[in-house]
DNA sequence: ATGCCTTACGTTATACGTAATTATT
DNA sequence: AATAATTACGTATAACGTAAGGCAT
């Protein structure tokens, strides 16, 4: 029977050109590695290299064997990955949220309710859907919701967004404000923001951001700044951002959006309320 | 590193539900079996089955890796038939054809400007293209012209249909006829047409046919009979169903089809002139 | 008692490394 | 000389079968 130990050493030598090279980076001797040819070769009953006396060349069969061993490795190494997360997932519960904000909420509260398992959250926008199929992450939050076999959702937090604006700015006085009419400002903003990126894409092109990437700086500039930045009713409760400033509300309609949770049913305790 | 063989036999004790039944399955001793399961266990670092004292039951990771230890072997068992297939093409010369009329020319001329090579036929209507990218076949007989990277195809015959009528037949005085004025008729016909089958179902719904399925039945039941039947230009050449009919050529369009050959540019020299 | 899984033990086969051999550059 | 592949040999690991043990039906 096939061999995927062989069917590897025979796409390193491939990759390598020579049996030397290949068994070095195999951490292997160069005669280990030629017998395990060898013996592939009679696995098959058919030759893979052109030998010369010091040298050898993958023949045609080579190259045939050489594509095919590359696409059992690939499945083999997916089978690998899904174990090694399906084993992760038995002690830590992983979170993919499309957006920062809900997870300021739902990190110490599954953190509470589940305390033997390990936490860890990471930000996507696409795609959640199948790492939560393939234990990837155990809990998917996302901005939709969905209705799949084999999957629960529920609705979760609703964050809306609003522009903090030093008191004495000219507009700091409405009681709420469109995108449109924040034409030509500057702003500050953090660059992590999942799917708000979106709406920053699509609606808000006539407004200056200086983009900060490392969240102590981004702190650091909003205190020593009167420039407005954005936040939610998510944000107001984690940071201390808006002491010089006053919320007004965006009233465009993308400005609020609607979280969902998502498991799959067998880790519906964890998306439950 | 995963192997093969542990594969192998985590699918058939999924298919066969016990260990004992799946070892006997598969020539082993129920030992040998359990410890081959507990390595693999060990080698993914995950227990894949739960165990009771005396029956094992797989668990959900032991589900997840059936069914990709499945998805690995059936790629891998891909890979080992292509080396079969490309084996087998060094020593024999598979030709697949569209229809069996051109292998009655070909075969002979093949088998004769290559006689150190075993020559191998079949009939297929589709998907020939896909059997000579695998190797399946060396020539593929086809009633279309390709024009695709790394083949090569030239024209071959053409085989136009005629009908062979008893002498004193009304019809049989006419110069040519078209398949709607045998509406009604009864034929004999032999069953194998490969291409040429979709003219009869399209066009040949009012013939009566009495298809013979056995090319010594179907031999006897011309000589016997004063039935009609068809012939080709090259037909002609090789059976005697002709002597005492009169081959009245169809006019139909469809009633000509031309053949071409199409090999592996490697293996031009089998459909070069 | 029978069936099913596991552990123990001895044998065989295979993979490995080191060392020696051969041929090429 | 140096490089690259193969062959030879001794050792360790793993697979196997047989035999024995434990627990359920």
């Amino acid at each position: 029977m096939l061999e995927l130990q062989h069917l590897e050493y025979l796409t390193v030598i491939a990759e390598e050109g020579t049996m030397s090279a290949a068994a070095e980076r195999l951490h292997l001797s160069q005669p280990a590695l030629s017998r395990s040819m060898q013996r592939l070769e009679a696995s098959l009953g058919l030759s893979l290299f052109d030998r010369g006396k010091n040298r050898v060349e993958l023949n045609e069969a080579g190259l045939l064997a050489v594509a095919h061993a590359r696409a059992v490795l690939s499945i083999a190494s997916e089978m690998e990955q899904r174990m090694e997360d399906y084993k992760r997932s038995l002690t830590t519960i992983t979170i993919g949220s499309c957006a920062p904000g809900p997870l300021w909420q739902l990190t110490p509260d599954i953190s509470a309710r589940f305390p033997g398992m390990t936490l860890s959250t990471y930000l996507k926008e696409n795609d959640l859907l199948d790492d939560l199929k393939k234990d990837i992450c155990q809990i998917a939050v996302l901005d939709h919701p969905v209705d799949e076999a084999g999957l629960i959702c529920r609705p979760y937090v609703a964050e809306s967004l609003s522009i903090l604006l030093p008191k004495h700015h000219p507009l700091a006085s409405k009681s709420g404000l469109y995108l449109s009419d924040l034409d030509g400002i500057t702003m500050l903003v953090y660059a992590h923001l999942g799917i708000w990126q979106k709406l920053h894409d699509e609606k808000m092109q006539q407004i200056h951001f200086i983009v900060q990437h490392d969240r102590a700086a981004f702190n650091d500039l909003i205190s020593a700044s009167q420039l407005p930045c954005f936040s939610t009713n998510l944000t107001i409760q984690f940071s201390n951002a808006a002491e010089n400033r006053t919320a007004v509300p965006i009233l465009d309609p993308e400005a609020e959006i609607r979280f969902y949770l998502c498991a799959k049913k067998k880790n519906r305790k964890y998306v439950e309320a």
